[in-house]
Formats: C-alpha cells, sequence, structure tokens
DNA sequence: TAGATTGTTAATCGATTAACAATC
DNA sequence: TAGATTGTTAATCGATTAACAATC
C-alpha cells in the first residue's frame, strides 16, 4: 500500500465507495467490475480503477473485484479497525441526530464522552452516552486525551470551544455548527459540515436550470 | 454576466464566499482585496478573482472589493432574490435542526409544507410550519407545485418518497437521508449530504497524520 | 502622479479519460 | 484457449497559479 500524497478529491470518493459497496453486499452481490460500479456511481471505470490504485490495487484481471474483499480494504483504508477516541459537544437537534443515526464504532471511533451547558441535560442518557456538563470538559480531556471531537454547537458557541480544544491537545474535529473552523492550528484536522451551503447551491442550480435550460 | 458552463468547484466555493462576507460585514468591514480575502478563506488571491470573474467581476482596480456590495452580487447570483418554494420532509432531529437553523427566505426558498409520517406530530408547528401527514403529500404537490424538497428522512424511507415526488414534478432535493439519491432522472438536481462520510474522512485523515507525519 | 489591486491572459500543475498490455 | 477486466502508462482535459497590463 503506497501512500504519500493521495489527492483530497480521492480522499473524499473513498466514503461513497464505501457506502456502495454496503449496499451491493445488502443486495446480495459478491462480484463487481469497475464499468458496473462506475454506473451505479456516476463516475468512470477509469477513475475507480485509479482511485483504488493509489491505494495499491485489489481486484482480479478478467474477474472485477470482490465486494467483501474490497468493502474490507477500503475499512482498513479508512483505520476503521484502529479505533480512535472521540467527544460530541452539544445535544441540541443536531447533535441527538448524530447520536442516533452514527454508529462511531463502525467507523473508526469510540465515543468517550458526550457534553453540553444544559445543566437539565447532564445526567440523560442518549444512545448509552451520559450527557455532561461543559464545564467538567477540561478535566475530562486532561483525563482521557481525546483525538477528535464532534461539535454540534451553535456558531457563537463554536469559536471558544474549538479554541479549548485544541489546546487540551484535541487534533481532528467534525464541525457542524456554522463557524467555519479555520485551519491556522497546523496540527488540527478539520471537516466543516455546512448544511447551508447545500440549499444555497441548489437554490444556485434550479435558477441556472430555468435560465440556461 | 456571462454563465454557461461554471465548474462544480467554482459553485460551491460561492456559498463558502457568501458566509465569509457575512462575517466581515459583522466585522464592519467594508473593504476587502483578493490578497486578504484569500489569507483568511485559505485560499490564493488569483482563485479568487478567477472564481468572481466566472460571473463577470465585481470589484475596482487598486481598491478591492466593496464587502455589501460583493455580497449581494453574490446572493443574486445564487438566486437568492428569487425565491422558489419548498417543503420538508420528517421532523425528526434532522428535520428540526433544519427548521430552526436555516432561515429559508434568506437562501432562496420559501418553505410552503412540512410532512411526517407520525400522526402524533401532525398540527404541531414547528417554527411557522404546521406539520402536516405524509399521506397528504401527494395532493399537496399536485395543488402547490413545490420546486425542491429537502428530505429529513431515514435511509429506508427516502427512496420511495423521492420516487413519489419525482412524479409529481419536484425538480430539485436536499438530502439529508443516507440514502444516495441517484440521478437518472435527467431534469432533477440533488445535493446528498452525508455526515457519515465526513467522519470517515477525519477517521483517515487522523491515521493518516499519526502514520506518515 | 504614484501605488495598489483588479481583470485577464499565459504557464503550470493535477485530475480524469483513454488505451492497451498483463493476466486471471 | 478465449474472453474479460484489471493495473498502468500515455493523452487529454480542466483547474489553479503566476504574471502583467489596465485602471482606479
Amino acid at each position: 500500500m503506497i501512500k504519500g500524497a493521495i489527492s483530497t478529491l480521492v480522499i473524499h470518493r473513498m466514503p461513497r465507495y464505501y457506502r456502495f459497496l454496503g449496499n451491493l453486499q445488502e443486495e446480495g452481490i459478491t462480484r463487481i467490475s469497475s464499468r458496473e460500479l462506475a454506473e451505479r456511481m456516476n463516475l468512470t471505470a477509469s477513475q475507480i480503477r485509479q482511485d483504488f490504485n493509489c491505494f495499491g490495487g485489489f481486484g482480479q484481471q478478467g474477474y472485477g473485484y470482490n465486494v467483501d474483499i474490497l468493502k474490507s480494504e477500503i475499512a482498513h483504508i479508512l483505520g476503521f479497525d484502529r479505533l480512535q477516541s472521540a467527544i460530541l459537544i452539544g445535544v441540541g437537534n443536531i447533535g441527538r441526530a448524530v447520536l442516533k443515526n452514527i454508529n462511531f464504532e463502525s467507523m473508526g471511533f469510540s465515543l468517550i464522552g458526550v457534553f453540553d451547558e444544559k445543566e437539565s441535560l447532564v445526567g440523560q442518557v442518549i444512545k448509552n452516552s451520559p450527557v455532561r456538563h461543559i464545564s467538567t470538559l477540561d478535566e475530562f480531556c486532561r483525563e482521557n486525551k481525546p483525538d477528535a471531537a464532534i461539535l454540534c454547537l451553535p456558531k457563537a458557541a463554536a469559536k471558544p470551544v474549538v479554541e479549548q480544544l485544541i489546546k487540551l491537545g484535541v487534533e481532528g474535529f467534525v464541525n457542524f455548527s456554522s463557524y467555519d473552523i479555520n485551519l491556522d492550528y497546523p496540527d488540527a484536522t478539520v471537516e466543516n459540515v455546512h448544511f447551508k451551503d447545500c440549499l444555497m447551491t441548489l437554490s444556485y442550480r434550479l435558477h441556472d436550470k430555468k435560465d440556461n435550460g
């Protein structure tokens, strides 16, 4: 497996491959060619082969790809077999949606703490995780050294929390708040998710279609 | 304004520009050069100028860009001044998060209906929108012809609803369910949002950092 | 006028596509 | 063996960066 300089575009396609391979498994399909997969995913066969060959290539000439093997190779590439610890901050609607819909263990993370600023939520258990008060965050992090934090806070609250966590040594963030985490922290890895941007893009595309056919 | 064939990459940067320009306004900054904006956004000045010049260019030599003007030009490009009608389906945590955090009118949409399959939610009013039962969706769409639908459903429920809406003539989708809407409908415009993919990407990056420095 | 910074063209870089030899 | 399909190299295409003349 030759890593080194995988492009962002390739990396962002890997989770999508992983998802589609899961769908194939559910359909009972055990074998697929790059051509067939391309058709399903709206890519080209060439691109798929190039992507997989960034990591070594997992197919077999004349046969294609074994779905189970390919999926587990991707799981390995994405690091799902080596769990990292994560905390989640903010159990409003977004936080709850994440907690209820995402199986952390299946995607490389072990959720070790959930925090909110609301006293009334403290102690409540959501998906096996007791909610802790945000005031205990500092102590908790010094003791447990989480690798990553999932931020589900309102925009205004996000910035100070990010700064606090950076100081505490947290290196990875998934940010669902509409605050844009800026990457002046060279060691931090950030994935910003902006709901609003998708609506804006859709607005553009719908108008574009009406105007330009 | 010469449109024609704006690349996906440019289109996806526009909402981000819009957001950053809003931040500048909040900071009371009225004027910015491509160089300064590039620094804030982790882009290059060249790229910013190229992006804006896809739509005609809104700056002034020797001065830079007027923040208010640029922001409202982008609002116009994204179509925020010509509202389209939208419905939202599914008022679980994701649906509520969207309803509570997003101001539709400010990003080109007017929300005309909210639906859920749970009888107990019907009639409840969330952010000025009464929840309707999903069984009334067909009739509602035939009467009101919504332009877009925001899907906040579980994976299994998403597929049939998409097919139903396509038949009813809905052309745009923002899809927050983990079902991947496939674009075999040539007229439909889809923005899929996959929470999980972000976590997976973060997992990759964190491991990559540990392994390769 | 001099300085700054855009709009825009040209050069570079990277990603996708095409082609085909290797091989299952 | 013949057919299929990969892995991989080469060609193309597109996006980013660099450079600079235009101009405020």
